[in-house]
DNA sequence: CTGTTAGCGCATTCAT
DNA sequence: ATGAATGCGCTAACAG
């Protein structure tokens, strides 16, 4: 059995209550005292019951993580970074995948609540309208979402793409997204159209309505993505263009294979750390009793890598 | 404030326990208090307190998941099986990444029985050993980890790839690792050797000696990850070679980004919900009191995508 | 500075 | 079939 506050209480003839005091370091216990009980306490290898304390103080130290979905490469990382800041913060991480519609996403809400969570990290999916809950709620999404907590700026991160292709002689270029829909898509898009320089052209093809990338004539492409970015670099070869002699491609989000791949893949990459950081940090404050931080956005940076390099001779291309 | 057992038992005029005898279902009562107590939990919207149910019958209902690095692509389809499984069963579910080395996941150990986890699932980081703890562990490894709980059949795995390849027609081969001081991959390699029928030959690559893969004479390339097959289709298409018409391509673990390149890649998965069942099937056995259960294998699967094909005319090899 | 008392919300005896 | 009593292990008040 493992011993419990009042055992070593008993064996160094003092109560429960000072074992207390001198383990968390909240009440006042004499520094000699405090320092037989914590050796003790390490003697008899005492581990406080975490469900104890949370039915006594009210807090599990646990937060809920709700992600669309882990099996998109975009995800892991964010659960990666949350749980990271969680861990250091003192909180575990339960993690719920709201695979599928919205419902599941609400379902996925309840549940956490129902396991104790003191508050939630909520990655939304496309669409969702925030219920109301009784829980703090920290929301990772754009900057365009309301009630948003944390974010990238991922218009600024469009134009970055944009203004690298530019800086390389880029003139006419292509937009890869997938939905419309995605605030995320949209908003990088929007700041891709926004940095064009008036001498420059782009075109926007959205995979949702089809349509072939190997016909487009830019010499530069930026997908939503590096998954995209990925089906662009393929598709390309397929066709015979060569990546980055013909035409360079940036992606989205640094993934592990943009640097598997040959040529690796230029990236705009979110500063994960500094938002899931920000995320827990706005839970904390909540829980702490203090009102809600404002919303933060952080800035996305551009790793260059093989897969982007100058414009083609433009004799070629006119 | 939530309402709590009491305050419905207040409402009806019978007693607390009666209440919670209704609500588990465990002790007797009459079919229609019983269902009059439903009733009116539900219109008070009553939710059992979990900490305080934790502290009276020493379950937390959650368990523990360490994995060793989410940003692994393979870790992430794990995590979404063991979510699910667990999700099922009624648990749920801390994350814990171990990234780093296997201190690091000592330490996740140990805070996840802090945080009153009931089991735990462990993938484990390579040369592991696994500590003593008192709480029961499920272990998802490889047949040849000692004290595995539920794996692939990775050997079978490998010698799906190869039976594969030499249905094409290919004889020379090349077998494309990183460490190996992986088990998994080891397994897999070792089952691809196996497999090799009389008239094959085959090399084996490993991404940790260096080593140019372009330079294979082979005309079928497995890979022990979808990662590596991806660098491999990638610097193949970069020295000339076509995938799949000069050389096929075979991968492991069905990455979402295999079905987003051109050609999709042909790759042996893991039935990953299979596995995760069986995890959480043991742990809730050993919460049961019953002994572990038996270690289980699953088979793996192949599925043909564009990244295979029959082997190129031998004329132009020999 | 330290000990005593009380109770967090629930599930389980054991009476009735 | 139902209710009263008890305690899981801990911490927050207050008393000494």
């Amino acid at each position: 059995m493992q011993p419990r506050l009042q055992d070593i209480a008993n064996e160094l003839g003092v109560s429960a209550a000072t074992v207390s005091n001198a383990l968390t370091g909240r009440g006042r216990v004499s520094p000699a005292l405090r320092d037989r009980i914590r050796a003790t306490a390490l003697a008899m290898e005492y581990r406080p019951s975490p469900q104890a304390r949370a039915l006594r103080t009210g807090r599990s130290g646990v937060i809920g993580l709700v992600l669309p979905d882990l099996s998109n490469p975009l995800f892991p990382a964010i659960a990666q970074a949350v749980e990271s800041a969680a861990a250091a913060a003192g909180f575990g991480v339960l993690i719920a995948d709201s695979r599928g519609d919205t419902g599941t996403q609400t379902d996925a809400l309840r549940r956490l609540e129902r396991q104790g969570a003191d508050g939630i990290v909520l990655v939304p999916r496309r669409g969702t309208r925030l219920m109301a809950m009784d829980l703090p709620v920290a929301v990772i999404d754009t900057a365009s979402t309301p009630g948003n907590t944390a974010a990238s700026d991922h218009r600024g991160g469009g134009a970055l793409a944009v203004a690298h292709l530019a800086d390389l002689g880029h003139r006419h270029l292509l937009f890869l997204g997938e939905s419309r829909q995605s605030l995320v898509q949209s908003d990088r898009i929007a700041g891709m159209r926004a940095a064009l320089t008036p001498q420059m052209q782009a075109e926007t093809l959205w995979l949702e309505d089809g349509g072939d990338i190997a016909a487009t004539r830019a010499t530069g492409i930026i997908a939503t993505s590096d998954l995209h970015a990925l089906t662009a670099l393929t598709t390309l070869h397929r066709s015979g263009r060569r990546v980055p002699d013909d035409v360079s491609v940036i992606g989205f989000d640094d993934h592990a294979f943009g640097r598997a791949i040959t040529p690796a893949l230029t990236t705009v990459a979110q500063d994960t750390q500094a938002i899931a950081g920000a995320a827990i940090a706005s839970l904390a404050a909540q829980l702490g009793g203090a009102p809600a931080p404002h919303e933060r956005i952080f800035p996305m940076t551009l790793t260059r890598r093989g897969s982007t390099a100058p414009a083609p001779n433009p004799n070629t291309e006119t």
